[in-house]
RNA sequence: GGAGGGGUCGCAUAGUCUGGUCGAGUGCGCGCGUCUCGAAAACGCGUAGGGGUUCUGCUCCUCGUGGGUUCAAAUCCCACCCCCUCCGCCA
């Protein structure tokens, strides 16, 4: 959520912002005039307020019971009012509340303009793709063909877009994720361990409610959500705090499943684990000081990029145009694998900053000082990186002629072995 | 799942039965000051967040959350959330 005072003091910063995003900058109007109205009536109930609460002191002192009557009952009819205008300023506030919750972060200065996806721009490619000898196998071929992915028995147990993995496919899942976490925390990183499952509020408050309401799993019967990302346990870690200024920056990396309804992306990437109802990730993610948050993203990129590397996987860094940025970010990497097997760049982390956006819907405040004004803190979340498309990377890059795949050294102590054979 | 107790200003507590002088007392902690060569102790002062405004003043909201009763609610009523104790059940 943006600060209301933007709309008031400079609506042309936000208007600009909006339309280079793509947006219809006429929300800042309606945002304005709700504004007023909010205030006018406001300062009227205020002022009712006041009346009463002054009167209604005064009437404890009365002894006399005909005066002490006469003056309740003149009270009745400024209570009349009071309700009245409060009903007014309820519904205005309703609105402008709904229409504030509904416009996007504002795009840092940098973020290249754009009109949809094919304008995001290609920062650098890392890494040489490997080359063949032979025609490089998928891995919705490749994965079965080892016994590593069974598509089969997951549709089985749990409808389309679920997989099973076995044997060495979830042991090498199990080891990317302990090894990420392990890197990250030794990167000044602290792991946490948070719920899969959270209150509706904590929706709102990561910015994944309204919007995404469609892409959420709910329970009805105790009214609770499943996570889509460990950014939603994360940014609530600390929500409706005044943290002191030396406890920032905070940093955090979670493992977490996630899980997404992908209605909205209904018949893409249908084939292999692409894009489930339920995958596996490692978050980090970052509370910061505001002056301190553009370089707290470049060190997340560079924190996401060692893990490519070190796993000796090309990939391209790609920023995001206005148009393809996500709702609450303000800037976007983005951080694509190349999987051989598919011919694919697949994107296996999004790292963003999102300024006060977050902060500010969740009340995540610091102060400079003591007796300083509260002030809102920057969050910043990337992926570290998402899992499925993690493994089909180093599956199909790493697989031989004769079928087998070789396991990149980092992970050989984890998983035990330096190569999967069927 | 059953029975009971409880959520108050950083922490601990008083206040709730008997509504008004309680946005709230006390202790601890913390900050500033006096004293001191310095410190401790002692003493004094201060110490929640958010909003409106005709703004160094006035004012509104918040005593778990949301409603209700009332001229007036920390205090009475209802719903929900959370914590604790005991019983049952169970990984």
């Amino acid at each position: 959520m943006l600060d209301i005072n933007l709309f008031r003091e400079s609506p042309e910063v936000v208007r600009d912002a909006l339309a280079r995003r793509g947006e219809d900058p006429a929300v800042v109007d309606a945002v304005v005039a709700l504004d007023e109205r909010r205030r006018a009536a406001l300062t009227e109930v205020e002022a009712l307020r006041a009346r009463r609460n002054a009167e209604s002191k005064a009437i404890g002192q009365v002894r006399d019971a005909v005066e002490r009557q006469s003056r309740i009952e003149a009270m009745r009819g400024v209570n009349a009012r009071i309700d009245a205008v409060d009903a007014d300023l309820a519904s205005i506030e309703a609105e402008l509340q709904a229409r504030l919750q509904q416009v996007p972060n504002l795009p840092r200065a940098d973020v290249p303009v754009g009109a949809s996806e094919h304008d995001n721009v290609v920062v650098r490619h890392v890494g040489d793709l490997p080359a063949f000898d032979f025609e490089p196998r998928p891995h919705w071929d490749l994965g079965p063909a080892l016994g590593l992915i069974d598509f089969d028995r997951g549709t089985r147990l749990s409808g389309s877009r679920f997989y099973v993995l076995h044997g060495p496919g979830a042991r090498l899942q199990r080891a990317l994720i302990q090894w990420m976490l392990d890197t990250h925390a030794a990167g000044g990183y602290a792991e946490v361990y948070t719920p899969f499952i959270v209150r509706e509020q904590c929706m709102w408050n990561a910015g994944q409610l309204p919007k995404f309401i469609d892409n959420l799993y709910h329970d009805a019967e105790d009214d609770v959500w499943l996570v889509p990302t460990a950014e939603v346990p994360l940014t609530n870690l600390h929500a409706d705090e005044i943290l002191a200024d030396d406890q920032l920056p905070l940093h955090y990396v979670a493992y977490t499943p996630c899980f997404r309804r992908e209605k909205m992306s209904a018949g893409r990437d249908v084939r292999g684990i692409k894009r489930g109802h339920q995958f596996d990730k490692v978050e980090m993610y970052k509370f910061t000081r505001p002056e301190d948050s553009p370089a707290a993203l470049d060190a997340m990129l560079a924190d996401g990029e060692a893990l490519l590397q070190a796993l000796g996987l090309p990939y391209r860094v790609v920023q995001l145009c206005t148009a393809d940025l996500g709702f609450g970010s303000t800037i976007t990497y983005d951080l694509e694998v190349w999987a051989a097997g598919c011919g694919e760049w697949l994107e296996v982390s999004s790292i963003s900053d999102f300024g006060s956006f977050q902060a500010r819907r969740a009340g995540i405040r610091f102060r400079r000082s003591r007796g300083a004004p509260t002030e809102f803190v920057h969050t910043l979340n990337g992926s570290g990186l998402g899992l499925p498309r993690t493994l089909i990377a180093v599956i199909e890059n790493n697989q031989r002629a004769d079928g087998t795949v070789a396991i990149p050294e980092v992970l050989q102590a984890r998983m035990g072995a330096s190569e999967i054979r069927g």
